[in-house]
DNA sequence: ACAGGTCTGTTGTTTATCCAACAGAAAGGA
DNA sequence: TCCTTTCTGTTGGATAAACAACAGACCTGT
């Protein structure tokens, strides 16, 4: 367990947390680990979960696929990201989706329990997690509004050039590169592979926008 | 504020608080109130908040409206919700939608710095507020996911689908009425209201379901 | 270097959505 | 009650997405 304390002194959970303190709250909240190989399942539509999970590395994908096999990729979780907060509260059913590491992934699971009944005094940094699980939650629900609002646009091009400049002001640059390929972008903004593809070549030629690749990069000229 | 405890006692919030209990609270969480008449903006796109918000009475849209003139409901607050918790984040940076009341309401203001700073033994509640708001965020984040689950659907027929067999389901029966009028779920969807009244009225005569002005029912025959 | 698979761009056809415009129904106010 | 406004359903033409199919580029492992 002891390993995974530089990876999570990175995280927003334990920012703020020492390392020392990481590892004896990693006691306290009853955490254990688990890898997962490419394409494996963390979790299945129709389990119930009573953990709180963060991805130490690697990558997952949230998604669902109906009866027809239409896949829908309803998130990215990164590495130091948590998962899982939507069904901690007692008697919110089964999961209604699959939870699928994209690559070769370790999670780490907290006992959802411990962090809220367990008396915030009789650990020092406990009152620190709370807070840090809050302002988590409420930031993973903002990024779940900015993806609704990349799906609430209306043609295939206004919901790539929202969520490709929503990613240029997040990584801070007119440069970036996305981890999704083609038909994993297509299934994240829930539009078709091919149109997709070829509304960014448009892009490209109306000279809007370049990329390589993965690799993007926003024109300033309109 | 004596007068809304009989509405907090039935919030999420505030469930498993006593009346007397939840009065000190407000004291001790800084309370405000303030009333908005129809059509009236609670927030406004680009404003900071540093308040967690209850809607007591009324019913609000969280909105975005585009450099066209586009309107997208992100989110409709009904009576008991609680709605800002996006932004109790330090830095979070500004509001990125608007917020107005669709109709006569009434908003509680809470200091999002009390519930998370003030030292929980100081206020028997307050481990209980901190776990209740804890469990409305995840809902809300459960809700969110819900939303994007009908926005993800290709077609306008499958997002009615999806977001009407939702509601049964969430009311608890087939027949049931939304909040909604056609215009506002074509929003709420975002779909065009011409093509979504198109289709609901082939989905009625396909014997799927039926409809009186905003009470549906669906069939259970496929 | 080769073979097999995956990923990406490209095209043409089918289909559905968007948009504008209109008419009847319903609701609300004077 | 009448008038006005809003809401809803309906239609047709313009537009865009979905779909299927394919070819070349790119990997990957042998």
């Amino acid at each position: 367990m002891k390993k995974y304390v530089s990876i999570l002194k990175r995280t927003k959970l334990f920012s703020g947390v020492g390392d020392d303190d990481i590892l004896s709250m990693l006691n306290c909240l009853n955490a254990t680990v688990r890898e997962y190989s490419k394409g494996e399942y963390v979790f299945c539509q129709g389990e119930y979960i009573r953990n709180l999970m963060i991805l130490a590395a690697g990558r997952l994908h949230i998604q669902e696929e109906d009866y027809w096999g239409n896949l829908n990729i309803l998130n990215e979780i990164r590495p130091g990201e948590m998962f899982g907060e939507a069904y901690i509260v007692p008697n919110s059913g089964p999961l209604m989706d699959d939870v699928i590491a994209v690559e070769e992934s370790v999670v780490l699971f907290f006992d959802i329990e411990r962090i809220l009944t367990v008396c915030p005094s009789a650990c020092p940094f406990h009152t620190r997690l709370v807070k840090n699980i809050f302002y988590t939650i409420s930031d993973k629900n903002k990024s779940l509004v900015q993806k609704l609002s990349y799906m609430s646009q209306r043609t295939t091009r206004e919901k790539l050039l929202s969520y490709l400049s929503d990613e240029a002001k997040r990584q801070n640059s007119s440069s970036f590169s996305i981890s999704f390929n083609r038909q994993q972008l297509a299934d994240y903004l829930s539009v078709d592979r091919s149109a997709m593809s070829n509304e960014l070549c448009k892009l490209r030629d109306e000279g809007m926008l370049d990329f390589h690749k993965s690799e993007f990069t926003l024109s300033q000229a309109k």
